[in-house]
DNA sequence: CGTGGTATTGAAAGGTATCAAAGCACGTGG
DNA sequence: CCACGTGCTTTGATACCTTTCAATACCACG
């Protein structure tokens, strides 16, 4: 189990950037935001700061604010009863935390690396939805697009192999970090990309429906195969992308790189 | 596999029921329509009727409408190059069909029963969606609750056991036809409730992640246990819905019934 | 009464979980 | 500078659950 480290400082308001100047501008809810729109949010927006595994919130909690991820990871976890837990969602830079009309967590939200969040209070961001058309559509189409991710999730939890599981994670964090850079992952940059991996094997277990221990075998034994190559135990190497696809189960024209 | 019957005739305009005596009307994408809205419905929809085992559309085809479930279920599902197929979603009356502003079918979509949908060409609609925010804003708590639902199925697929995931599948199954029927499944109606079972073993495997054999195995199991009873092949019999739900993993106090 | 689709049951194989131990990296304090 | 503790990771041995392959049973229908 991850410690809750308890802080009660620097958890909000760190220096603010201005939304025009903001990193995931162009891909965030405010995505297609108009100068008017943007001096709205910048006037009521706020930061909140979490240290890696922090708890955001808890499920059955009360939410006061909606936001979104501006740097950093963030998870969303189910747990049952007796323990096991499933990781049902990865929040990425630009994601959007929250769900507008019901304030009540249906999830745990962890912090998993250092995490910078985009807050807006609940409230006034609701109003904001209703009255902006911009706003509510992109809103609209970020909440379809998470709902693909979540099948493509279920294919993989229901059917396939750990070994599978683990080469599919690695090609998704490629193809994000790689939008997040406007690269293409399958330009593979002549001694091929690397990726980092933002999770413990407790959290990427968490994700894939797998204990630690299968997820570390099955590291290791990419390596063993050499799809991968390692350089400390959170860099991966990946001389041949599209090995890697292959390895993944997906078909390989899998569409652009999202 | 399923064998796909090929029928030309008489799967589309059937008789058609004005909105306002739709038996969908306060669930589906139009629940928050107001009289003018439903005139201008009216005047564009057209009803689809598919029979069981027939396919509605495949992945990578271009779908020209969107539609609600009117009656009937409908499966979206996914499958791999070698055959191992992932249902992904199961769409029950007023289920909504198909992504605005994308023409491409994500999945494949199939009637698990006789299947009849309520369809609005593209266009038309999404011209809808923009200017109409009682139908976008109902569209998005829609895919929210899709979104929702789905990451529950997360949860199943990564962590439960077979007997688990068969409980959990009448749970639902059950909280769904009661939510139509507007009853409670906690309120025994005397000699217990029952559930008409609207797909096949396979089919059930296919949403559950598992083989159609161990769903067999599990129903039986559960029935030697007297968790439930069968009568025929697809009417569940559950004389103690708490122990249904004990027997799911889930929380007892899992919320209301949707 | 046979036929095809569907469902049940059995035996064996295989993959992942579980339990247990050891290795590694890093920061702290002697 | 080194010993030590801690958290994370790797590796090993075994157990268990689900899959796989195979045979049989059920049921509606011609």
């Amino acid at each position: 189990m991850t410690q809750v480290k308890t802080i009660s400082l620097d958890s909000c308001h760190p220096m603010q950037v201005p939304c025009a100047d903001c990193p995931i501008r162009y891909r965030a809810v405010c995505a297609s935001c108009e100068a008017g729109d943007l001096d709205r949010l910048d006037a009521s927006k706020y930061y909140r700061r979490y240290q890696a595994g922090q708890t955001v919130a808890l499920a059955g909690e009360r939410m006061e604010f909606v936001a979104s991820v501006v740097s950093g990871v963030a998870g969303l976890s189910q747990t049952m009863e007796d323990g096991r837990t499933q990781m049902v969602g990865l929040l990425l830079p630009s994601d959007f935390l929250g769900r507008p009309g019901r304030a009540v967590a249906a999830y745990d939200v962890t912090a998993l690396s250092d995490l910078l969040l985009c807050c807006f209070r609940r409230k006034p961001f609701e109003d904001l939805l209703r009255s902006n058309p911009r706003i509510s559509g992109r809103l609209l189409d970020m909440t379809l697009d998470d709902l693909d991710a979540a099948r493509e999730w279920l294919l993989l939890l229901g059917r396939k192999s750990a070994r599978e599981k683990i080469a599919s994670f690695l090609v998704i964090l490629a193809r994000r970090t790689a939008a997040l850079r406007q690269a293409d992952p399958a330009e593979v940059p002549m001694d091929g990309i690397d990726i980092e991996l933002p999770l413990t094997r407790e959290a990427m277990a968490d994700y894939l429906g797998l204990t630690l221990e299968t997820v570390s075998r099955q590291i290791s034994a990419l390596r063993r195969d050499e799809v991968i190559r390692l350089s400390g135990k959170r860099q991966v190497i990946v001389p041949d992308f599209a090995r890697l696809v292959a390895e993944s189960g997906d078909d390989a024209d899998g569409g652009l790189p999202i």
